[in-house]
DNA sequence: CTGAAAGCGCTTACAG
DNA sequence: CTGAAAGCGCTTACAG
């Protein structure tokens, strides 16, 4: 590699003509400097263009001020919402972030685990935890606390429960009329389809289909590659039971879905009403609008990191607990209607 | 904090009864080692889960193995698309990502390039670098190599003519019989709207509209906020030479003016032609199929990052030239039609 | 208020 | 093939 140069601290007391701890000193604000020193020290760092080394300085002080984020699918919009929301309350702390992109796949999400821990992150955030058990196992051996989201346990009425917004969503379906329904849901290699946020989902499906007394079937339909939906969706709609209400289980199935839909030639929500999974400037622009299950991805990365501080000793505890229930909501636009 | 506990080379050469100069050999795979040693090391580094520290690493011997890459919005697709690019190539040859989300803040751009520096990153790619010149200096200054997408060259053909797809889009359009076109381009605190990018795809108009000898107007409406889309473009279809074709001048711009569309009630493509810029599941899926222009993020990636690794001497040159010409198409779909 | 010294966890010549 | 030593650029008690 080219040779780059690097001004180091020692440069920059040289220059100052001072002691290179007191450089140090005036870097981190601590301890009293008296001013004119404080102020040749300043003014050395701005001309020499010093940047103190992070390597250097995290070594010595046993400290790295950065907490690894793991996104199963960068691409993924609502991980966007839900990684600003973390950003903007750690970097208030003082922390950085080192974000990943899982790209949904399991030995990319294992090798960038294994660079947080090389890196030394002092936190981590992770989604979809529950397919990584035995990866974050290190991190709790070294003592780096780890705060999971979508773990919610809706059993106990947890935090972060999802289950409001699939529940308005198939009331509001049965009550239109609809009898047969599907939920196209993404099945990854690294994940079983039925897990426990699924499952709670398909726990509402129940309850709503109770209270209306209907009897039709829920299809559910997983996906792994998106060019499979239109042939599935083919099938069922020349099936017995076949649905008129279509919902994308989770906020990666909602384009395939549409593009499935489209494919077919089928009208919105003349021939199908579709209920789709995470909001966005799209779902809204998409014509017609989506009716959506919403969830507030954003406020979730700011609890998960207001949690993360705490348990790092960084803030209090009210913060963290005034924050917590983060319920997801159904919102009806125009891609729902009467069978 | 929590005390956390880390395992460090000294352990494990204690723990496998040598020297860490060893340790640090077999972790290198430098320098022969005897089997029985190696085997020795390499089970103690596992059984104690030892993971050497980066920052130790780096300071000691003056490599990151890192790049640095700046988005200015990671809530746009081709951007991910463009990021994954770079990573795919970067990894293959031992170097990690360094990702930071610019927010389309250049506050929180500049921050974070601060940030890179102190990271002590190897290389740099940066989008839209043009808004960022002063900021890049520092990386010059200290032989980081800089590689900067979107700084085509129109007039000389360069390696990234993003040219090629406008004058298409608008070739269709004036053929289709359109005559007063609008674009609407996104209006940035960090970029003046005129942007070389810009002005070359204004050319491109000018050029298409004279092949078909039309004096219509061309409209370019800069909108830095999403809400503002729908009454300009109210105002503009109220006013003289009323636009019959709508197009989104960059990729950030597509979702917005589908909007606002949308709000005023206008039918695609009876009363409106839309050309979206960039492609996606989402404008594939749309209603109806969005007419767009595509552009290869994933390639563009792939290129600067092939482009970097010749500078950091990690690469053939044969590799980086082999790649360069990634023109833009536009690609007709159901949302252009006759006025 | 400032300096001198030890040490953080590695790598890398240099001996042997 | 392996060990002992110096050093990377910082921080942090400890003196003064």
């Amino acid at each position: 590699m080219a040779e780059t140069h690097h001004v180091t601290l020692a440069d920059v007391a040289r220059a100052a003509g001072v002691n290179p701890s007191t450089v140090s000193r005036v870097l981190n604000g601590r301890a009293p400097v008296r001013p004119d020193t404080r102020a040749r020290i300043e003014a050395a760092t701005r001309r020499l263009r010093y940047h103190p080394s992070r390597s250097a300085r995290s070594l010595a002080s046993a400290r790295t001020w950065t907490v690894g984020v793991l996104l199963p699918d960068l691409a993924n919009l609502m991980h966007t919402e839900f990684l600003r929301g973390a950003q903007r309350t750690l970097q208030a702390r003082n922390f950085s972030l080192f974000i990943c992109d899982g790209q949904l796949d399991p030995a990319v999400q294992e090798a960038e685990l294994t660079r947080f821990l090389e890196l030394r992150v002092e936190g981590l955030i992770v989604t979809r935890s529950f397919t990584l058990t035995g990866l974050l196992e290190p991190f709790v051996e070294a003592g780096i606390p780890v705060e999971p989201a979508e773990l919610f346990e809706p059993d106990e009425g947890g935090p972060r429960d999802r289950r409001a917004g699939s529940l308005a969503a198939f009331r509001h379906l049965y009550a239109l009329g609809h009898r047969d329904v599907a939920v196209f849901v993404h099945e990854r290699a690294d994940a079983p389809v039925r897990s426990r946020e699924m499952r709670s989902r398909l726990e509402s499906i129940a309850r709503a289909r109770d209270e209306h007394g209907v009897r039709g079937a829920v299809h559910v339909v997983p996906i792994g590659d998106p060019a499979d939906c239109a042939p599935r969706l083919r099938a069922l709609l020349a099936g017995d039971d076949a649905p008129t209400a279509l919902i994308a289980g989770n906020d990666w199935m909602t384009a395939p879905l549409l593009g499935a839909v489209q494919e077919l030639g089928l009208a919105i929500p003349e021939d199908v009403s579709i209920v789709a999974y995470g909001d966005s400037r799209w779902a809204a622009a998409y014509r017609p609008p989506l009716s959506v299950i919403r969830y507030d991805y954003h406020e979730e990365g700011e609890t998960l990191a207001s949690r993360l501080l705490v348990r790092l000793g960084e803030a209090a505890d009210a913060a963290a607990s005034a924050r917590g229930l983060v319920p997801d909501e159904f919102l009806e636009r125009g891609s729902t209607a009467v069978p």
